[in-house]
DNA sequence: CTGAAAGCGCTTACAG
DNA sequence: CTGAAAGCGCTTACAG
């Protein structure tokens, strides 16, 4: 049991180093040498000294470490949300590298709200976060690009260093780090398999004007049908507003409400959407892969659930790279920008197309 | 665009509150009274003081602030993994009432290893987080009470609190507020639930024994069982080892392997162990709820996606009420214990047994 | 290899 | 209502 301090009143009090120093017979400045473990110290010290940090159950005040100067062991990440799977599989990254650096991860949520965003990262720079990751999707306007570069100029002019996760560079004259994976190219595969099923009426369903994340996988998708020499039907392209489960459903409730099936097979911007999808198309009696053919994006667990065929996203190694990126930067406010890959996992979700559904041709 | 103060090497460095004073002709001390909020002040002084802010950034230094002794504005989370749909509920939970208090959230995670969580516990009490919320499953032996004990007496020592969410309580002598559940009343109700179907043979999977959580849902099976007069078949009892998709596909698997079919229903600890069991049985032509009836608890994603009845556990509102008790909590180390309830949420994985299965007599 | 002392950026009695 | 000064617990040149 160690013993604790007593002060004035009795009441216990954390150690202090100047404890430490007293109870093992040296001065403050030996103790803080010995355990910052870079300085050549003799054995017989060192040990009276540990023993001493020992019985005392002596834990250094990070803030009066991190008021001398020293780096502090903190880095941070701003999230929409902490129950979104990719989001938490991102954070999930980040903490593995973090906890290997020995490294503490402050979590913000902001609930997609500006002002929630704009306290948290103000808080990480009141507590001198080593790096300030922002993942996810976002509509790159202008405002959303001063907003971030007010940030990124903020954080290296305090020792600290921005991160963009899954979002696109602001520009060279911004000092921030961004990891991006492959939307585009994981999108042009997806369509790409669809098509080599022999589909052709291929449903985008997630549509989002502005924003990167599902424009970018809108342009693969494009892509894929112009390299393939099949024609391109905006009225194939479905507007949603979240992605989201619930917008899944609606989507693909509205559009079988709408009329006669005009497609033989779905892409959907990403795995929850093809849930919903899925579960409207169920509710009409159709099956997947048997009367439509469908593909997701991310590869998070309901894709394993419901036997899609989807588009693996890097998600840990996106977290990892970011931690590992900002720590490695030496000078605060580093400009670097990565790509990672990204690839189709293939189950159960896409038959051969047999040519029943009618196009408007 | 906020200017930088130039240091004498012409690096920008992020404003003091002496240069706030400096640039507002004030003391240090005004400064410090009027962004602190708490004394009377001159409303002219005042808006020279806010000027001064804007113009210069400034963003108070979190370690002087610290150090000087005002409560730091931190609430910290440790949890098996980010990724675990239960512990990113309650984070979430912890997130918002933060949020809402104007706290930042230290999230660390110890994937289950004992040398991560003690290090992540003493970065904790190094950055003086205000409470320490623990999570999650655990087996509550003597060295897990130990090694509690001593965190709980040490936060508070340090001004802190330690908060066990959905863990028992660690006894009357160890200063921490517990958070807990209703395992045990959410199992019998579920249990029950098929027991009025008519099911009298019903597989419990994913017991483990010492483990707190698993062990009370056991209880609630039971006792379920005896309230409705039904015989305890031990042999009905599936030890799992983790309480995961894959473990639950083993357990079903095995248990089909293993000869005939001697069940008519299952309760599954949790919504993880269904969905893998629902696999196993899915492949042997078992369909849910015609062939077997099926259970589950948590009330996570999968349930929905899988149309699955299960036990709803309030996980948000366990992350919220750490919070607020720690938060209100004046002195450190306050002793509390709060159970929330669950309750059972109907989907569509039960029919009326009618009596196919052969039990054991 | 070790010690005495300055200084990091705040807050808060103590005076006025 | 405001200012001068001590002090929070460390680290690190500066001496020796």
């Amino acid at each position: 049991m160690p013993r604790r301090i007593a002060s004035g009143d009795g009441k216990p009090r954390p150690a202090t180093i100047k404890d430490v120093a007293r109870h093992a017979g040296v001065s403050v400045a030996t103790v803080s040498r010995i355990l910052s473990g870079t300085y050549p110290n003799a054995p017989a010290t060192r040990s009276k000294v540990m023993r001493a940090v020992r019985e005392l159950d002596y834990v250094p005040n990070a803030h009066a470490r991190g008021l001398a100067g020293v780096r502090p062991k903190s880095v941070a990440i701003v999230v929409n949300s902490v129950i979104s799977p990719h989001y938490a599989h991102v954070a999930q990254g980040v903490h593995e590298e973090a906890a290997r650096a020995g490294r503490l991860c402050i979590v913000g949520t902001t609930g997609g709200d500006l002002e929630r965003e704009l306290a948290a990262i103000q808080l990480m720079r009141e507590e001198h976060a080593e790096a300030v990751i922002l993942v996810g999707n976002v509509n790159p306007d202008e405002a959303y690009r001063e907003r971030m570069a007010g940030y990124a100029r903020a954080l290296a002019a305090a020792g600290s260093q921005l991160v963009l996760c899954g979002r696109p560079p602001l520009g060279p004259d911004v000092p921030a780090i961004v990891v991006e994976y492959d939307n585009t190219g994981g999108a042009f595969a997806a369509t790409s398999h669809l098509l080599s099923a022999g589909h052709k009426r291929i449903l985008f369903l997630g549509r989002r004007s502005g924003y990167t994340t599902p424009e970018s996988r809108v342009a693969g998708y494009r892509a894929a049908l112009a390299a393939h020499g099949v024609p391109h039907d905006p009225g194939l392209e479905v507007d949603g507003a979240r992605m989201v489960r619930r917008e899944g459903y609606r989507m693909m409730r509205e559009r079988l409400d709408a009329g006669p099936r005009d497609f033989t097979a779905v892409f959907a911007s990403n795995d929850l959407i093809a849930a919903g999808a899925r579960e409207a198309l169920r509710e009409r009696g159709l099956r997947i892969p048997e009367d439509v053919s469908m593909v997701g994006f991310d590869d998070l667990p309901p894709a394993a659930d419901i036997d899609l065929t989807t588009v693996y996203i890097p998600h840990e190694e996106l977290g990892r790279t970011a931690v590992r990126l900002a720590l490695k930067s030496e000078t605060p406010g580093a400009s670097e920008h990565v790509l990672l890959g990204t690839h189709i996992v293939v189950r159960d979700s896409v038959c051969p197309n047999v040519g029943e559904a009618s196009g408007p041709d």
